[in-house]
DNA sequence: CGAAGTTTTGACGTCGATCAATCGCTGTGG
DNA sequence: CCACAGCGATTGATCGACGTCAAAACTTCG
């Protein structure tokens, strides 16, 4: 009964604003491959949607540790998570799209307007979500286990397309970041998992899932 | 200018609902050591202010590794961040008081009062920064940076006093539990820093401060 | 074709986990 | 008041998962 509960309600859904209040007041902006978006620290005048392409939203240490806190896909808000200042800096993955919301505005709307209110709650509240999850697997989670979780999460984003070909838009040092782990135990990883039959390899940027039951059993799917 | 500006910036105050608007829908509540105040996935019909005391905010996998995502110590809210359903357990760690607010009226108070509102937000806002600092700590950091993080968080969170001696609530399994380690390593690092003289440990829940700067510098106080 | 960056694989080292024993509280009953 | 049981904390010995170092393969782009 707890389980079937938790299955059924710790989704949290990605919120999406109403076009119509948020449409009209965002501008598109064109970042290309590791360019600096917004850095730790700096004002927060403006927050982001993500149209095509991909943002990774990271810390750094002094000497150079990095923690990637969450990738911002295409249909992800990012940059709304804190009003005075970004707690995060924020790099395009590839060369990226987005749309971008001057904070003066948003802050008016947001006063004004019930629902535009609701979906800032929202987006807060998503990433505070998947923060949470994201803690198990760096505190709790072996290397096996982070690739898979990973990668189900993958499938999970991915929006319409079925497709058993999940596109991979980091690279496998993203991914070592995100996931606490280094470049080489990826790469061992996700090859141990091409030898069992699991996941197969085309390309840099892609992977085709042969045996998602496998892939999400050996993901321990929280909770 | 930037390490100066995030020293000043980074840090999220932690929030204080205006006593008037809260203070009249609250009802105090009693919970003994170990018990489950609410667990995931449970209906949020409650939100609670910790008076004295300590909470464990926590999630389990199926096969009982556990991740505490934050302690709630005197002043602080938890329950707040899901409203539908909680997304992680709570447990006291000790006897605890807490005031408890009905999640209906924490609702209409919300629609009503803008300081409220703008109140929870704020808790929320608060919650999530501190989730990403943990995610740099759990994926990036050694044993010893991690137990020098945490004891340097006691440090800032104490309220009033200046004392050097810190009240550590929680147990080893909980300390280990929330930075990704085992109570076995707790152990050896706190009995390294108490040989180099950094610290003293007069008793299971407490540590006396002896070198605050050496604490700090093994941290490696983020960015 | 050559250069630079990314991915992959192998050999080896290490930090923290595991296993095990002891210590030291705290509470309970004789 | 003391004996003892039970649980948390501490310390030691050993192990193993993942990191580090190194080299080769592959991809991309001039």
């Amino acid at each position: 009964m707890y389980a079937l509960q938790a299955a059924t309600t710790q989704r949290a859904p990605r919120p999406k604003f109403s076009n119509t209040a948020l449409g009209a007041i965002g501008t598109v902006s064109l970042f290309e491959r590791n360019n600096t978006i917004f850095a730790e620290g700096d004002d927060a005048d403006r927050a982001y949607k993500v149209v095509s392409g991909g943002v990774r939203l990271c810390k750094m240490m002094p000497d150079g540790r990095r923690q990637i806190a969450a990738f911002a896909l295409p249909g992800d808000y990012f940059g709304f998570d804190w009003l005075g200042h970004h707690a995060l800096t924020a790099e395009a993955l590839n060369d990226t799209t987005a749309i971008s919301y001057a904070r003066n505005r948003l802050e008016r709307l947001g006063d004004e307007d019930h629902d535009v209110r609701a979906e800032l709650y929202a987006t807060l509240r998503h990433d505070l979500w998947a923060a949470q999850n994201h803690l198990i697997i760096l505190g709790r989670q072996s290397a096996r286990e982070r690739v898979t979780s990973f990668l189900v999460e993958l499938i999970e984003r991915r929006k319409g397309d079925n497709l058993s070909t999940i596109a991979v838009p980091m690279t496998r040092r993203d991914m070592a970041d995100y996931l606490g782990l280094t470049v080489e135990t990826i790469c061992r990883e996700l090859s141990a998992l091409k030898r069992e039959g699991v996941i197969a390899i085309p390309g840099r940027h892609a992977v085709i899932v042969h045996d998602e039951a496998a892939l999400r059993r050996a993901s321990m799917a929280d909770d």
